[in-house]
DNA sequence: ACTCAAGGCCAT
DNA sequence: ATGGCCTTGAGT
């Protein structure tokens, strides 16, 4: 059926279609009602306060007649302007025009207004409805418990403090990944690197005094299963796939902004490095996950523990990956993104994000002490893997035992201790920077296309 | 019997 | 034309 009034519509039709538009309307749900109930919302149109479903999303009465008349009447509006006229709740009148292309624009469905106007009974939309409302109340809980979980640690990753970019560097980031680290940046005087870091002392595990070599006993089956399974999940064409992707993200976003935006008004990661750094998470969870499913041990499992123990182990497997990358470099006081490509502790600390890098650079430090080899940094992998709770084959319990004995078993004394705590202090950090994305993304700056990343954030299990 | 998303009514 | 409130009726 052919309708007169605009359809010009931001994101594909089948975009609202189809079950995304359920999610859609629970993210952008989630986006601007944080803590409310269900009806304390804002309409998608106008902002006023939401009276129900209708037309095939929550919306407030004012549009839901304004869309009934407009589509029942077939009006055909016009607009006097450039068709991008301001909709708010005080000036939604001043052009029916762009208000209605605003309705379609946030998925209010044409079909749902009745032909034959018949009154009362249930559409086709009920069970939409019945869907939004669920994940609704699941994001909420899921976010009543990542507020839970956050308040249990005593560490808050803040926002960095303002540090003002210096005149003569800004006109130097180029859209070259070399530029990230220019020479010139390296060698001012005007910054010191943090070294060693005075904050987050409290979040690391203790010194780590390692004995002299030939201390480890000998290598025990289970541990070379594991290593064996861990020798390609950094392999050459999984890293390079990796590489490659971070290098054309990382391009485009130096290349699009004309000076790249690293902190906002705030103080905060600015909603541009957030959808990057969400862009090189989601790729990197991906390959993760992949190699997960077909690795020994896991792929043994069903689904449904698969899922429960990716969900528990993700962020903290994706931080311990990092650090072994990084741990492979020599240089010190450079963040390695991809080989080939790295960025000075420095240069961070000068575009405002001087506490994630003092918290980084300590993390990267103590996992450098505690010197793994391939075969611990494999037990650790798979003793993650194996973390999750409310699994319902009973072999995971069993072999994250077996990991952990055979682990001990292999380092020196003392050294399994040191690992296990370690581990708890990954643990904390990637809990608080999951729970930082988190709240990132209930304000909207993780990207919808970051699709494997959002299903992680809000399937957390308590 | 109750719910709630449709359409209808009518003061503004 | 708008928008707050009312009526309706299939689904639960």
């Amino acid at each position: 059926m052919d309708y007169p009034w605009p359809t010009a519509n931001p994101l594909p039709n089948d975009y609202y279609n189809n079950c995304a538009a359920s999610q859609y309307a629970t993210f952008m749900d989630a986006n601007r009602h944080q803590s409310k109930g269900l009806l304390d919302e804002t309409c998608p149109v106008c902002g006023d306060k939401v009276s129900g479903y209708h037309y095939g999303l929550l919306t407030c009465e004012s549009c839901k007649g304004f869309f009934k008349r407009t589509v029942q009447n077939k009006k055909v509006y016009s607009c006097v302007d450039q068709q991008n006229c301001p909709i708010d709740k005080t000036q939604r009148k001043r052009c029916p025009y762009c208000r209605f292309q605003k309705c379609l624009n946030v998925g209010m469905k044409l079909e749902a207004v009745r032909a034959d106007r018949m009154r009362g009974g249930r559409n086709k939309f009920g069970p939409m409805y019945k869907r939004d409302r669920a994940l609704k109340q699941q994001a909420l809980r899921q976010r009543q418990h990542f507020i839970q979980y956050s308040s249990s640690f005593p560490l808050q990753i803040h926002p960095p403090p303002p540090v003002e970019l210096t005149p003569d560097i800004k006109p130097d980031i180029k859209p070259d990944l070399g530029q990230l680290c220019p020479s010139r940046i390296q060698q001012s005087p005007i910054y010191e690197i943090p070294h060693p870091p005075s904050a987050y002392q409290e979040f690391l595990p203790p010194e780590i005094h390692q004995p002299p070599g030939g201390l480890h006993r000998p290598i025990p089956d289970v541990i070379h299963l594991l290593t064996e399974a861990c020798c390609n999940c950094e392999s050459s064409s999984f890293f390079s796939c990796l590489s490659s992707t971070i290098e054309q993200e990382l391009m485009k976003w130096v290349t699009t902004c004309s000076r790249p935006i690293f902190v906002n008004e705030n103080n905060d990661l600015s909603a541009e490095l957030i959808n990057v750094l969400c862009k090189l998470t989601d790729v990197s969870l991906f390959k993760f996950v992949e190699w997960a499913r077909q690795t020994v041990l896991f792929k043994e499992l069903n689904v449904e523990d698969q899922m429960k123990l990716l969900q528990k182990c993700w962020s903290q497997s994706l931080l311990l990956n990092f650090l072994i990358r990084q741990a492979i470099t020599d240089k010190c006081d450079e963040l390695l993104l991809v080989p080939g490509h790295s960025i000075t502790f420095d240069f961070l600390n000068r575009i405002g994000l001087r506490k994630w890098t003092e918290i980084l650079w300590s993390m990267i430090t103590r996992w450098k002490s505690l010197r793994a080899d391939e075969h611990e940094i494999a037990c650790l992998r798979f003793y993650l893997l194996f973390c999750g709770d409310h699994v319902t084959d009973e072999r995971v319990k069993k072999w994250r035992t077996d990991i952990s004995n055979a682990l001990r078993d292999y380092t020196y004394p003392g050294k399994f201790e040191q690992m296990l705590c370690f581990l708890e202090h990954i643990e904390q950090l990637a809990g608080k920077c999951e729970f930082y994305l988190f709240q990132r993304h209930l304000k909207g700056d993780v990207p919808c296309g970051n699709n494997l990343l959002i299903e992680m954030l809000h399937c957390r299990i308590a």
